[in-house]
DNA sequence: CTATACTTGACCAATTTAGTCAGGTATGTA
DNA sequence: TACATACCTGACTAAATTGGTCAAGTATAG
C-alpha cells in the first residue's frame, strides 16, 4: 500500500495554493518557502498536477500557478491519482492468471484488500480541498 | 503508511490455522506449502505472533501452532499490530516539538493523517479471522 | 538418541522514496 | 531587445524498506 509525502506535499502544497492564488498567481517559490518542500520536488509534483489539469501555469516574470477548479471541486483522491500515489493495497503475486501466488483460487485475503480499498478510498472521495481550507483557516504562517 | 506483504501473509497463516489446528497442532511446513510463503519468512512472522499472545507453539516431533484465542476473538487489527504493520501514515518530520517540518503550527494535512488512521483502523477492528474464514468455506486448496 | 519442528539473529539483493542536479524554454517588464 | 523570473524535463542518487535467505542453534516426542 502506498500512501507518501509525495501525496503529503501535493496536498499542503494546493492547499497553500488556494489560500492565495485569489490574488496573483502563486510561484513556487514562494510555496518552498511558506510550506518548507524542495523548489526541486514541487515542480516534479506541480508537473504532475498539471496534466491531471488541477493546476494551471502562468509563464513569465510575475507567473506561477493557480488552481483550476474551485477549492470544493477537487477532492482528495484527485490529487493522490495525480501524483501517483495508487491508495492500492498490496498486490498478490501473479494476479495475471486466475488466482494469487500461482493458485488456482483467490488468496483469501484477497477480497479483504479489495474492501480496504473501497474503504479509503470512499474516506478521500469526501474530502475536498475545501474541507481542509476551513480547518485551518486560523493557521498562517 | 505500512501496509505490506508481511501483514498479508500473517493473515493467510492465521486463516490457514484456523482451518486446520482443531485437529493437530500445524507446523509452519504444512503451512508454507499450502499457501505458498517461504517457510524461513514465515518462522519470522510466527516469531512475532507468539509473542503478542495470537498463537501457541507446541514443540517436538508432531509440534507445530495452535490459536491462541477463538477465531471471533482475533480481529485483524492485532494481527497487523502484532507483525508491526503500524497502519500509521506518512509522519511529518520533526513532529517531536510543536509543529511539523519545524514550523511552529501543525501542517494542515496533519488532522488529516490523523482521521484516516482513524478510518482504516476502525475497519479492521471490525474484521475477525472468522468472518475471513466463513467468506472462505469453499475455498479449499 | 534422533528426527522433527520451533527459535534466534545476522545478513542481503532489489525496490522504492525523497529528493538533487543540470540543463533547458517561455514570457513579462524595463 | 535583453534579462530576470519562473516554468519544464529528465537523469541521477543516497538512504530506507521489503521480502526474503542462511546458519546455527534448542526442545521434545517417539
Amino acid at each position: 500500500m502506498k500512501l507518501t509525502s509525495k501525496g503529503r506535499y501535493a496536498v499542503m502544497a494546493l492547499v497553500d495554493l488556494a489560500r492565495f492564488d485569489s490574488i496573483n498567481p502563486v510561484s513556487l517559490r514562494d510555496i518552498s518557502l511558506r510550506q518548507g518542500i524542495s523548489l526541486d520536488y514541487l515542480e516534479q509534483i506541480f508537473s504532475k498536477l498539471k496534466k491531471n489539469q488541477i493546476v494551471q501555469s502562468i509563464r513569465g516574470t510575475h507567473g506561477g500557478y493557480v488552481l483550476s477548479k474551485k477549492p470544493n471541486e477537487i477532492k482528495l483522491t484527485n490529487i493522490f491519482h495525480a501524483v501517483d500515489e495508487k491508495v492500492k493495497t498490496v498486490q498478490c503475486k501473479k494476479e495475471s492468471k486466475k488466482g494469487c501466488n500461482g493458485k488456482a483460487t483467490k488468496c483469501v485475503t484477497h477480497n479483504l484488500w479489495d474492501e480496504l480499498e473501497t474503504h479509503i478510498n470512499s474516506f478521500f472521495e469526501k474530502k475536498s480541498l475545501e474541507d481542509l481550507l476551513k480547518n485551518n483557516t486560523e493557521q498562517r504562517t
